[in-house]
DNA sequence: TTAGTATATATGAAAATTCATATATATAAA
DNA sequence: TTTATATATATGAATTTTCATATATACTAA
C-alpha cells in the first residue's frame, strides 16, 4: 500500500464518508450508502470500485445486493489511520448515520458466521 | 482541520515527501527540500505554501532562509497520522534523506531555544 | 417451467472540474 | 548584485460527475 495512493483515496469527500461509514457499520451495500450520503447510484458505485481496486475495501454479493467492508488485509498503519480519523471526527459522518438510521427496508444480512 | 482537506494535502507525492521529511528533521528550508527531493524551486515553494495555508506547516524566516516545520497546533489525530505514516513507511523518504545528508553547505540554524 | 417486469449494481463515454507543473517575474535579505 | 523564496499565468493532465445503458438477480403470474 503506497502512502500516496492510500491518501488519494481518502482525499475525496464521498470516498472518505463511504469508508468511515462502512468502518463504523462493519458492512454496507450500495443502496444503503446512496441513502446515507444522499448521492447518485453511479457516483457511489464508482467510488466504491476505486476503493476496492486500491484494496481498501472488499465486497461480497448476497443475492441482489453487494456488500462492502474494510479489507481485512489492510496494513495496520492504514487501519490505524482510519480508526484515528473516525474516532476523532465523529461529526464528519453524523448526518450520514442519521439518514442511514431513518432508512426503512434495509436489506437483511445473512451472517457470515453464527452464534 | 477538515479530514478531507488534510488528506488532500497528503495525497500528492511531493507534498507528502516534504511533510514527512520535515517531520523527521524538525525543520527544513526551501533550498534543503529542493536538494533532498531533487525538484524545482517554484514547485517546492508552491507546495509548501499550500501546506502552510492549510495549517499543516508553519514557517519562520531567518535571514535569507525560510524554515518550515510541522505546525505545533496541528490536532493530535492529524499528528498521529503523520507519525504512523512516517514510522511505518521509512522507505518512502529514504532517498530524500540520503540526498539531504550529502548536501554540503547547509544553512546554519539559530536555535530558537538553547542548552 | 417460462415470460415479463422490477430492483440492484456496474460501466462506457462525454462533459465539467480540479490539480500540478513550467516559465517568467517579483520580492526580500545580505 | 547575488542568493533565497514567492507568486502570476498558462497549459496540460488527471479526476470527478453525469447520462445512458448493460448485467445480474429477484419476483410474479401464467
Amino acid at each position: 500500500m503506497q502512502p500516496t495512493q492510500f491518501y488519494k483515496c481518502l482525499s475525496d469527500e464521498t470516498r472518505l464518508r463511504c469508508l468511515l461509514l462502512i468502518k463504523a457499520e462493519q458492512e454496507l451495500c450500495v443502496c444503503e450508502l446512496m441513502q446515507a450520503l444522499d448521492e447518485s447510484q453511479p457516483k457511489i458505485s464508482r467510488h466504491l470500485a476505486q476503493l476496492r481496486n486500491c484494496e481498501l475495501l472488499t465486497d461480497r454479493r448476497q443475492g441482489q445486493w453487494v456488500f462492502y467492508s474494510i479489507n481485512p488485509e489492510l496494513p495496520p498503519w492504514a487501519l490505524n489511520v482510519l480508526t484515528e480519523t473516525l474516532n476523532s471526527n465523529p461529526a464528519f459522518i453524523e448526518d450520514d448515520k442519521l439518514r442511514l438510521q431513518k432508512m426503512g427496508d434495509r436489506p437483511e444480512r445473512t451472517r457470515l458466521c453464527c452464534i
